[in-house]
DNA sequence: CATGAATGAGTCTTCATTCAT
DNA sequence: GATGAATGAAGACTCATTCAT
């Protein structure tokens, strides 16, 4: 009669995971409300049984996805700034994001769609605190653009495999072997903390 | 009564101004056509006679605004790949993107919109053109990823300065002083030069 | 342990209650059984163990509250007219009223949502019959108009009581002071006597 | 080519005109703006072309109905108030609405959603100066509700007739003949000039 | 060159209602 | 007595687009 954690409730869940799915692939705006039921086969009106408005999904999604990032924050403040915690965190979230891609890749394409809505700005904070984090307190501006790039660099890797794939084989020779999501993610994290590592201590 | 080099018509390309200045601002979905004739002083149809599609306004903006960029490619075609000729390439793109930041920011923040639309592929091909260039021939996937972050280091810089403007000032002396565009633009290139400087000549 | 008299349930009649205020305040096509249930800190689902449909709860206030005009009628019916029967019911009926307020007011404010709704005509006819029993037998179309009016005096003055109150003294000195509830229904019921007081016994 | 005094366009007053039978008929929530549009003959967005929103609907006809009110404000506000003044007044308003008679019956039984409407408003300040001229400066709480229900009378009288038109003769002797709409006017005239007779002149 | 009028398809959202538990 | 989950129908509104003038 009782499962031990049980979810809010399933459907619940189920439309996080498709919503963000949609959203990460067609956009926020060019997905409708219409589109996410169908594909769960519930009506409607279900969504709204769950969720309040159509931003609500999003506030839905950063709060079910958010936890890794949350985590690395919450470490990251216990720690005195060094070059090896600035590290980790970059490994962190470097970690914690390759299997929540579409959170980000939802995150970095949709910013119209966000700028303006409460759940947007949730997650951006989140982003901000991270980017904060890694460079360290009195950061030059340079730094600071380090530090973004080191986390936005996920992304970029992902934006260019998407690309490898949608050619299909279509770059003659141009380049290697389209790389796998592995590597692409390993490629990452090695520009990410080469980046990183180019930041230096605050200048008191 | 004669204009040297008139442009096809003197509306045509205030709407193409417009556009772009909405599109980027509020991105594409979210801008009707009803809000840029507004701001015109124009009506919707009146948009219809210079433009088939709202898709094909994009086509004009691209088609008035990547100028440089095909100029960069232009000349880098004709170069055989070079660590000077990369940063040339960096550089010359950083040039041509600032006064045009909002291109940049309108293609990276829509592109689910843009993603199927003709006008959209136009703009990517020249990007992909641009990275490819920078990484030269054979390029692993590090080097390309590295090539894509230069070239994206301007937007992640302008996204940077944004939010500082946001914030207006709400940073308790955590950071220095907020940048100027010039500080941004000149952080980005830097930076970007950094990440650039790493590609290899492309291995066997 | 037990009530005399009680109610079929509490909660049903608190129902009736809070649906009434809210239907008087904001309109029944306005207020959603939501609105009802979580006013009462219930579900919308236990409306229904209590009222069939949304229509059902009107019939529910009409039988809660009417009793002091069925009262009066029944009392009317038995009497032969005269102009002392006439006052006296205009005097019952407003004395009956005062407390009841929200449901005239109901009444007169939602004619639309009442038209076609069964309970709607329930008490409809009840109005009608107090009228009847005001004008007398064999009236003039005068004499029923002035026996309607009379009836609704009372409405009348909360209608402007409401004026002044939403005004909150923004009327400069041309008018006397705001009325009180007690005042306005003491000047309801002058009213409405001189008026009825006009109504001539049945010619002819 | 060019007519005089042409109307803003056909279709616009054609929907103002509809829209008040509808509204009046109907009520303002159970009109929707499809059954506005087909009974035009036209699409839902033929009206959104013509008019913002549904309020703007109910703007609209205030704007083309309130006509003969503003006149009669217009000429009050510039006699001193006499008995006399105040008889004409109230005859000037009985003229004016009666061939607006769906107008007031809007106005009266749709009070919850005009109420909070910006043109529920409007109309709603007209009725208070027109009462307001009727009483005269320094009235009693029973002088403006007699203005008040000097005005209101026509539409006691339209209440009144329509009842006997949907009982269709069921009313068994108990009174006399149906009344004409005429009839049912000049008794609301007569009762509202009675009621209003009865205003005493501002207690200087 | 440009406008006024209109459309069709689609959006988000709300509501009364139902039913298994 | 009451709830959680879901539905079907409908509503207001927006938008890109068309076309006669």
């Amino acid at each position: 009669m009782s499962t031990t954690l049980s979810p809010r409730s399933d459907t619940r869940s189920r439309i996080i995971t498709v919503a963000l799915e949609l959203f990460a692939e067609n956009g926020y705006e060019k997905t409708s409300l219409r589109e996410i039921a169908d594909r769960l086969g519930v009506t409607k009106a279900a969504l709204y049984y769950h969720f309040k408005t159509k931003d609500d999904i999003v506030h839905g999604i950063v709060e079910a996805m958010a936890q890794p990032i949350d985590e690395a924050i919450a470490w990251g403040e216990k720690q005195p700034w060094s070059p090896e915690v600035r590290d980790e965190l970059v490994r962190r979230f470097a970690a914690g994001m390759v299997e929540r891609a579409p959170l980000l890749r939802f995150f970095h394409e949709n910013q119209p769609a966000l700028r303006g809505s409460p759940s947007g700005h949730e997650f951006k904070q989140r982003m901000i605190g991270m980017i904060r984090l890694v460079h360290g307190p009195n950061a030059s501006f340079d730094d600071r653009l380090r530090a973004t790039m080191a986390l936005f660099s996920v992304n970029s890797a992902l934006f260019l495999l998407k690309q490898d794939l949608d050619d299909d084989g279509a770059h003659p020779a141009q380049c290697e072997e389209t790389a796998t999501l592995e590597q692409a993610v390993a490629a990452s994290l090695t520009v990410a903390l080469e980046i990183a590592g180019r930041i230096e201590p605050g200048a008191a």
